[in-house]
DNA sequence: TGTCAAGGCCAT
DNA sequence: ATGGCCTTGACA
């Protein structure tokens, strides 16, 4: 809610990780994330609808698609090309189920030659032209432009934002911004503000269900749920859009529930 | 088997 | 707390 206040030079880069009791209003929206899911054995979370396994079909979050939703039924999408619809119909409505978001798909695979593809994904380049998996994994990270590792929780990502946010949901932190919940994130400052990074890791897509609550190793993940992003209005260009601070009206993951820890 | 995304380990 | 590297394991 403080958007667009300049940040206090006092406070340069400050976070604080507060109990989640503790309803952080204002600044940080990570508190106001609601989750559900269940875990089987089989790194299966229950939704409102058929199980869909993940796949790397608009992961590239910030400047991907609008929505997020995974519709593929396999997931091994390696060596793929990918060309997405610019067919946006139904802008993603917060307000209705987030698990039931899913609705059109908005990405199909294609067989993509590897000849002339743009080196620097836009927003505009993923809505209207296929999209490699290479390509995609040469992008930089969408949260804070680090090297791509891979397809991590629902988006290509680098190791240190999976690190983060595997670390950040397992652990039920809690962070707060202290700056007014805008801090940018890059390579070189990703450790300075944890509250926005996680805020970013969500907002370009990274996944909560993606992230096992009985810790099981290996295998393949076939979470589907998809809580609709903000509409990042079809025209932006970065995810570094300041929130629109959509309160978000999920239920509460397990994961993502109290932690009376309090560290920094 | 190979792939590769998820969790674990551990030096910083 | 961070992040690079390792191990795991369902699926193709
Ligand atoms: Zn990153
Ligand atoms: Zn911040």
């Amino acid at each position: 809610m403080n958007n667009g206040a300049p940040p206090p030079p006092q406070v340069p880069f400050a976070s604080l990780v507060v109990p989640n009791n503790c309803s952080t209003s204002g600044s940080s929206t990570n508190n106001n994330i609601h989750w559900s899911h269940v875990a089987d054995n089989n790194h299966q979370w229950n939704c409102s609808f058929p199980r869909i396994p993940p796949s790397p079909d608009s992961a590239l979050g910030g400047w991907s698609t609008p929505s997020s939703n995974l519709s593929r039924h396999n997931s091994d999408a390696s060596q793929r090309s990918f060309s997405s619809s610019s067919n946006n119909t139904t802008p993603p409505s917060p307000s209705n189920s987030p698990l039931l978001s899913h609705n059109r798909v908005v990405n199909k695979v294609e067989d993509y030659g590897e000849g002339d593809q743009p080196e620097v994904l836009l927003s505009s380049n993923l809505t209207s032209q296929g999209i490699s998996r290479q390509q995609l994994i040469n992008s930089p990270c969408p949260i804070c432009g680090d090297r791509i590792s891979g397809f991590h929780y629902g988006i290509f990502s680098c190791e240190s934002c999976k690190g983060f946010f595997k670390r950040t949901v397992q652990n039920r932190k809690n962070y707060v911004c202290l700056r007014g919940a805008s801090c940018h994130v890059a390579i070189a400052t990703r450790k300075k503000c944890p509250a926005c990074r996680f805020d970013k890791c969500l907002r370009v897509g990274m996944k909560l269900e993606a992230i096992r609550e009985d810790r099981t190793r290996g295998g393949r993940s076939t979470y589907a749920c998809s809580y609709a992003l903000p509409p990042t209005s079809s025209g932006a260009s970065h995810a570094e859009s300041v929130q629109q601070s959509q309160p978000p009206t999920w239920e509460i993951p397990n994961l993502l529930k109290l932690s009376n820890e309090t560290f920094y």
